[in-house]
DNA sequence: ATCTTTTATTTCATTGATGAAATGTTTTCT
DNA sequence: AGAAAACATTTCATCAATGAAATAAAAGAT
């Protein structure tokens, strides 16, 4: 529960430190992936408090989310594990809990009938629409400040970012390229 | 373990789908925030990975590094809480277990006896110093592509971004401000 | 000198995530 | 038709994180 920007500010001291031991470490890399893990777990944690009052976690949240989003309001287990970066145990746990909270169903597919279809329900879709709009004032908030130009940058760079990491994760980790 | 890149891009169009049903929703701010969080778990994930091999987690590595970063080497159960974000009763048992792999040792606080002073081992040392260099391309790999400027302008928003989260974390939640 | 606060640990119960293996159904391949 | 692959669930065992409550030691306040 500290603040941020004290954490950041030791972090900063603390690679500034390192690197006076560590010469070769990538310094403004480094401050930068620390960054952003930083502010990622922050925001996670304080979606994560705003979306206990309504019993649900961010898995679950996410997985509303996607089915709310569809155009038809369903989707498959697998293309949930997929998107939410869940493994299909985990799916299946929380499909069951919404399930059991009415707002989601589960029916066999009908073109491919090993495939489980999940839809969200109407009470799945009025939940939705009653716990976002109170969110928008403090997503707003965050983004105090920026202007268009810096939102845009922003974006562009977490793109940016996150394509390098997709590179970095296919190619396995330090032993050699394969092939 | 899906592509990021496709992640965000379904991200994308579901919130294009949403926010034709919920007009007032701060789109391009949602975007960005869903962004943060894919990046950022993303990322935490494939240092996870990196950190198994040594039998550290997150928040042991984390805690490691904040005490070998440390001019002295060394902090208290306390301060490592409010870096790491633990609660007490995680720190104890991370601190446990790098005690018993000989990372850290404990003693007693020499001003203030109720604290406990943290230290990092010679072996700590060591642990850290051969693990951090394999990590530097990788490092590096993620902002291939960065300009400086590119480096600068991210590092400045995610600190504005850190900054807007602690006024956010200060002031409650939707209820009524304070005062 | 006593009362309160701070600091850390211990204990306990609970929860969420995780991964492997076995199972059952359905589709696809040949 | 029969073998193989895909999909989801179930079961099971485990681990990490979490939070509350009790305990203990030391420092600070009045």
């Amino acid at each position: 529960m500290a603040n941020l920007t004290k954490c950041i500010d030791m972090m900063d001291e603390g690679i500034g430190r390192v690197s006076t031991v560590i010469p070769q470490m990538p310094k403004a890399e480094a401050r930068l992936s620390r960054l952003v893990l930083m502010v990622g777990s922050s925001l996670e944690q304080e979606l994560e408090a705003r979306l206990k009052p309504h019993q649900l976690n961010h898995s679950d949240f996410l997985t509303l989310m996607i089915l709310y989003s569809r155009p038809d309001g369903h989707s498959t287990p697998g293309e949930l594990c997929e998107f939410t970066s869940q493994g299909a145990t985990n799916m299946t746990r929380i499909a069951n809990a919404l399930v059991k909270r009415g707002l989601i169903t589960r029916r066999a597919g009908e073109a491919d009938r090993r495939c489980v279809l999940i839809h969200i329900t109407a009470a799945g879709r009025r939940l939705v629409q009653k716990m976002l709009p109170p969110l928008f004032p403090s997503i707003s908030a965050m983004f105090a400040g920026f202007s268009e130009a810096d939102k845009r940058h922003l974006s562009r760079l977490l793109r940016k970012l996150a394509h390098n990491l997709d590179q970095l994760s296919e190619a396995p980790h330090p032993p050699r390229t394969p092939r």
